[in-house]
DNA sequence: GAATTCTTATTTGTATGCAAGTTTGTATTT
DNA sequence: AAATACAAACTTGCATACAAATAAGAATTC
C-alpha cells in the first residue's frame, strides 16, 4: 500500500505552485501574497506556507520582510552552471560504467533507444520524460545514491527550460541518434569516446533550450501584457 | 547592513536543535515532540514546526504520520557516498584550477598552510573550521557556484563526523602535511598528482572519523543509559 | 507644483484552537 | 497467563486570530 505523504495540502500546493511556474504561468517577477494563494486554491495559510518556503529553499520564490513574495527571474549563468555540473556527475558515472566487471545495469536502455526507426517516441512530452530517465539512468547505475540524488535535484531544476527542447521534431531524432551512440560506446568500454560524445550532446541540447526560452519568454510577456490591457480595460 | 533572517525564531529554533543533533545530545533514535520543544525553548509550535521540516528535508530527523519526531540513525553507507561525491567534486576543481592561466586564486591558502611548524593551529575546533576552509575554497576557487553549492551541502551533512578527526594530535599533523603537499602540487600545475594525494588525504580522513564515531556513539549512548537510570530513580 | 510627513491598509511572522488519527495502557476474555 | 479488545490520552495537520512591520496614498507644507 502507498503509504499517506507528510502533509498531503501542503504537497498539493506545493506541486500546483510550481506547476504554474514552469507552465509559465507565473511569470519570473510575479509578485502574489500568501493570503492571495489560501483563497485561489481554497486553503488555509498554513500549508501554502509550507510550499512557499520549500520553494523558496529550492531557489523558485523570494519572500520579502513583510512585503510579499515573487518569482525569481532566470539566470542563464546558473543554468549553465548546472549544466557543467550535470555533464561532470554523467561523465564520471559513464566512467564508471565502463570499468564495471560482466554485465551492466543498462538492459532497459537498450530497450528504449536502440529500437527501429518507426519504433521511436514522438511526443514531445513523453521524450523529454524519456530523455530524463536516459540520463538519470546512467547517473543510477554508477551506484553512488549522494550522485543520484543531486543528478536529480539538478534535472529538477533545470527541467523547466531543458523540456523546450523536444518541441522541434529534428531534436527528436538528433537525441535518438546521439543516445543510441553513447549508449552503444558505454556497452563497448570506450569511455574517452563515450564522454565526449556526452558532453558534446549535453552541450548542444543546453544552447538549443536557451534560444527557445528567451523565444518563449518573449511570448508570454507579450500575452500577459496584452490579458493585463485586457484586464485593465474593465 | 545585514539583512534581518527570514524567519528569526524559526531560524534560531533550527539551529538548536541541529546543535543538539551534533552534539550527541539528541542520539540517533531518540523521539520528542512539536509541544516538548515548544515548551523546552518557550517559542510556539509554528517556528518549531518550521524549524524541523526543514530537519526533515535535510535527512536529520523523520516525522511519523500523528506519532512524533526522531533523529535518523547514522548511515555509513551514506556517509561513504558522500565523502565519494566530495572527492569527485575536489578532484574537479583540481584538475580545473590546474588548467588556469596566470596567477590560481589560491593566495589564502598559502597564508594558512604554508606556514612554519610553531605558526600551526593546535585548537580541535578551529583545525575543523580550517580544514573545512581549504577544500570549499579549492572548490570556490573552480568558479561553478552549483558545485560550491553541492559541496557546501555536503561538507555540511559529513561535519558531524569529519570534526571528531582532529581530536588526535598527530591527525593535526599530517592534515598540514598533506594540505601542504597538495597546495604545493596545485600551483605547480601538477593536477594529476594532486588529485591522487587528495584522494588518498580524503579516505584516510574517513576511515579515521568512523572509528572514533563508534566510539562516541558507545560513549554517548552509555551516558545516555546512565541518566535515564538515575532520572527513573527518582 | 513638488517634496515631505503622517495615516491607513496590507503583508508576513507568530500563537493558539480544533479535529482526525495513532499509540499506549488497561481491562476483559479465552 | 497470554492475547485481544477497548478507551483515553497524545500528536500532528490544518485553520484562524493577532501583532509587528512595511508600503502606499493622502494631506500638508514649502
Amino acid at each position: 500500500m502507498a503509504q499517506q505523504p507528510a502533509n498531503p495540502l501542503a504537497e498539493q500546493v506545493y506541486i500546483r505552485i510550481k506547476d504554474e511556474i514552469f507552465d509559465f504561468h507565473l511569470l519570473p517577477g510575479d509578485r502574489f501574497t500568501e493570503t492571495d494563494l489560501s483563497l485561489r486554491l481554497g486553503v488555509s495559510r498554513t500549508p501554502v506556507r509550507d510550499a512557499l518556503y520549500r520553494l523558496r529553499r529550492e531557489g523558485y520564490l523570494e519572500v520579502g520582510y513583510r512585503s510579499g513574495w515573487s518569482v525569481v527571474p532566470f539566470d542563464f549563468e546558473r543554468f549553465d552552471e548546472l549544466y557543467d555540473l550535470r555533464i561532470m556527475l554523467e561523465e564520471t558515472a559513464i566512467e564508471r560504467l565502463c570499468q564495471v566487471e560482466g554485465e551492466q545495469p543498462l538492459a532497459g536502455l537498450k530497450a528504449v533507444w536502440l529500437v527501429a526507426e518507426d519504433q521511436r517516441e514522438t511526443d514531445s512530452h513523453k521524450m523529454a520524460t524519456l530523455d530524463e530517465a536516459f540520463h538519470c539512468t546512467l547517473v543510477e547505475a554508477a551506484g553512488n545514491r549522494e550522485m543520484l540524488r543531486v543528478h536529480r535535484e539538478l534535472t529538477e531544476k533545470i527541467r523547466i527550460i531543458r523540456r523546450l527542447d523536444f518541441l522541434k521534431d529534428n531534436r527528436i531524432s538528433a537525441t535518438y541518434d546521439e543516445h543510441a551512440k553513447i549508449l552503444r560506446l558505454i556497452l563497448r568500454r570506450k569511455s574517452t569516446e563515450a564522454a565526449i560524445l556526452l558532453r558534446s550532446h549535453i552541450t548542444q541540447s543546453k544552447s538549443e533550450v536557451r534560444k527557445i526560452t528567451l523565444h518563449m519568454l518573449h511570448e508570454a510577456r507579450g500575452a500577459m501584457q496584452r490579458g493585463s490591457e485586457m484586464a485593465s480595460a474593465r
